[in-house]
RNA sequence: CGUGGGGUGGAGCAGUGGUAGCUCAUCAGGCUCAUAACCUGAAGGUCGUUGGUUCGAAUCCAACCCCCGCAACCA
């Protein structure tokens, strides 16, 4: 009997098209959940790479509006940019997909009809702000006005006042005025659909209390939302723009965007695998979700409660990685400061891999990462270029002008050996989702190649067998670096004649091409 | 105010009970195959503060201080 191999879920938080990706999302998110990937799959796992962009929510509707264009227009034109930015960075998705494909559709009608008969759905009625000069309803936080305690002019309903602290409400807050066009809002009656929370409120707590290999971020956010109690909390709004509501009556109103965005997931699932797509949600699967830390509580206990809720037996996800903050330059990016850099321009500013082995090397698994360009630039040349480029370039010219190139195999355990365990190592922190501390013990194995070279004096004795052991070195540091910065390992390998087979080693021997330097210095003004 | 994370040599970080480590920067030596790269050695920290537990604490407990975030449809 063969057993059915694992398949492995591997999804990243969908992206808000309202807005290009900046450095921030990539560090929190993308970069790690696309290492992980290319790692698993180096491994020989059953494993798939899914995200796609968020299409909807008012953030969309305003954004569009303000620049005179149509929600639809708005969105696709994000959604084709995140697509090219993670394109040009490598991030490799299997399925990149977004909240306005058929498929995405049509699988929240599903989730919300079946949700809706056995309860877990409901309709409740609730007083919301509504603007009758734009002839909508809109958000809280889109009414704003003054604080009634201290008189601050910028307080925003259901917000603590910034100045004193106050939670500011609707009837409270002094000369309400509608943010889109500063009329006054009034409260006005409507029939929403809320998610009953509350009736799977002891599963959910149960679930996370069991999760011993969620990171400490994950588990303490989760447990101390739930401490005192789950609410019915409402996932439809009174828009035009958005996913519509499969029952009657309801024509004016849609699903509210973090309602419907989770299911992202599935539809993407869907739209990658077809039929085989509840392979990845149920029985021998595991699902992993990568994000900034602000989305846990949508992960760990929203999604649950709809995995838990659908009557299909989805496991509950095995994984959830959640980032701390970037900075930048020791500062909370800020797009009104223009304090902010985006994706792009990181990108054409420092090249490919050196932006994603500098973040790798610095991710904010457990503090803040502050990303500063000076430490780029040092960390570029001294490490990725002098210490890593340098060991692979010393060795191949030697090996290229003394040895016509040519390796045969010898013995060499003392070093195998070495390189056998520093690969069960690194194996072990990807595993685990410790990427940053991957990349250190690849610039300690970088370093230790150089020790070697020197202890070796292969430019004294050209002893042959010594070349073959270090070698070995630099064939090890181009697998080891595969997930990290694939486009260099690719050329590492190729210079070798090598292609990447999986995350392992074994001894290396043949012909190598003409080296040439992978890992040029960068001088920025 | 509440709550999540963090506070370790000049900078960036690792280290959850047993003689304080790593990278960069600095200084001194060495090497010369290599991208003026590489190697060796030195200097540099009372591990935010105070108190407690312990034979022993950066590591556990308590209180407090400071930094970042959250409580917003901002990652």
């Amino acid at each position: 009997m063969k057993k059915e191999k694992e398949k492995k879920l591997i999804a990243v938080s969908l992206p808000y098209a309202n807005g290009e990706a900046h450095i921030g999302h990539i560090a929190g998110a993308y970069l790690p959940a696309d290492i992980y990937h290319r790692f698993s799959i180096l491994t020989g796992e059953d494993s798939i790479f899914i995200s796609g962009t968020d299409m909807h929510g008012t953030g969309v509707v305003l954004s569009a509006e303000k620049e005179g264009i149509d929600p639809y227009v708005f969105s696709q034109k994000h959604h084709e940019k995140f697509k090219e930015i993670f394109g040009k960075l490598d991030i490799k998705f299997d399925m990149y997909s977004n909240t306005q494909s058929d498929i995405h559709i049509e699988t929240v009608h599903d989730f919300f009809l079946d949700l809706y008969k056995s309860k877990y759905i409901k309709i409740r009625e609730e007083e919301q702000p509504y603007c009758e000069y734009d002839n909508r309803f809109i958000p809280d936080r889109y009414v704003e006005g003054i604080c009634p305690v201290c008189n601050d002019k910028n307080a925003k309903v259901s917000e603590s006042c910034d100045v004193c602290s106050t939670l500011i409400q609707f009837d409270t807050i002094i000369e309400p005025r509608c943010k889109i066009c500063g009329n006054t809002p009034i409260l006005k009656k409507t029939k929403n659909f809320f998610l009953e929370l509350e009736l799977l409120e002891k599963e959910i707590r149960n679930y996370i209390d069991k999760k011993n290999n969620f990171r400490k971020n994950v588990k303490e956010f989760s447990l101390e939302y739930i401490k005192n109690g789950l609410n019915p909390r409402s996932i439809t709004r009174d828009m035009k723009y958005g996913v519509s509501i499969p029952i009657k009556g309801f024509e004016e109103k849609i699903i509210y965007v973090w309602f419907e965005a989770l299911i992202g997931y599935i539809s993407a699932t869907k739209e990658l695998k077809q039929n085989h797509w509840i392979d990845y949600w149920r029985n021998n699967s595991k699902s992993i979700f990568f994000m900034a830390k602000d989305n846990i509580v949508f992960h760990s206990i929203i999604l649950p409660f709809i995995l838990l809720a659908n009557n299909n037996k989805l496991n509950l996800p095995y994984q959830i990685v959640a980032n701390e903050n970037l900075l930048l330059e020791g500062e909370k990016m800020s797009k009104s400061k223009n304090h902010f850099m985006l994706a792009k321009d990181a990108l054409s500013r420092y090249g490919k891999d050196n932006l994603r082995f500098y973040i790798a090397a610095n991710l904010p698994e457990k503090k803040d990462f502050n990303f500063k360009e000076e430490e780029l630039i040092n960390l570029v040349n001294t490490t990725l270029s002098s210490n890593i480029g340098n060991y692979i370039n010393r060795t191949l010219t030697f090996l290229y002008k003394n040895f016509d190139g040519s390796i045969n195999k010898f013995e060499s355990n003392d070093d195998e050996d070495y390189i056998k365990n520093i690969f069960k190592s690194i194996n072990i922190e990807l595993s685990e989702f410790r990427i940053k501390s991957a990349v250190h013990k690849i610039i300690e194995f970088s370093d230790y190649a150089n020790k070697r070279f020197d202890t070796l004096k292969i430019w004294e004795n050209k002893n042959i067998k010594n070349m073959y052991i270090l070698i070995q070195y630099v064939y090890a540091l181009g697998i080891l670096l595969s997930p990290i910065i694939p486009e260099s390992s690719e050329k590492i390998l190729s210079i070798l004649n090598k292609k990447n087979e999986g995350f392992y080693y074994t001894p290396y021997f043949g012909k190598i091409n003409k080296p040439y330097i992978i890992f040029p210095k960068i001088e920025l003004i």
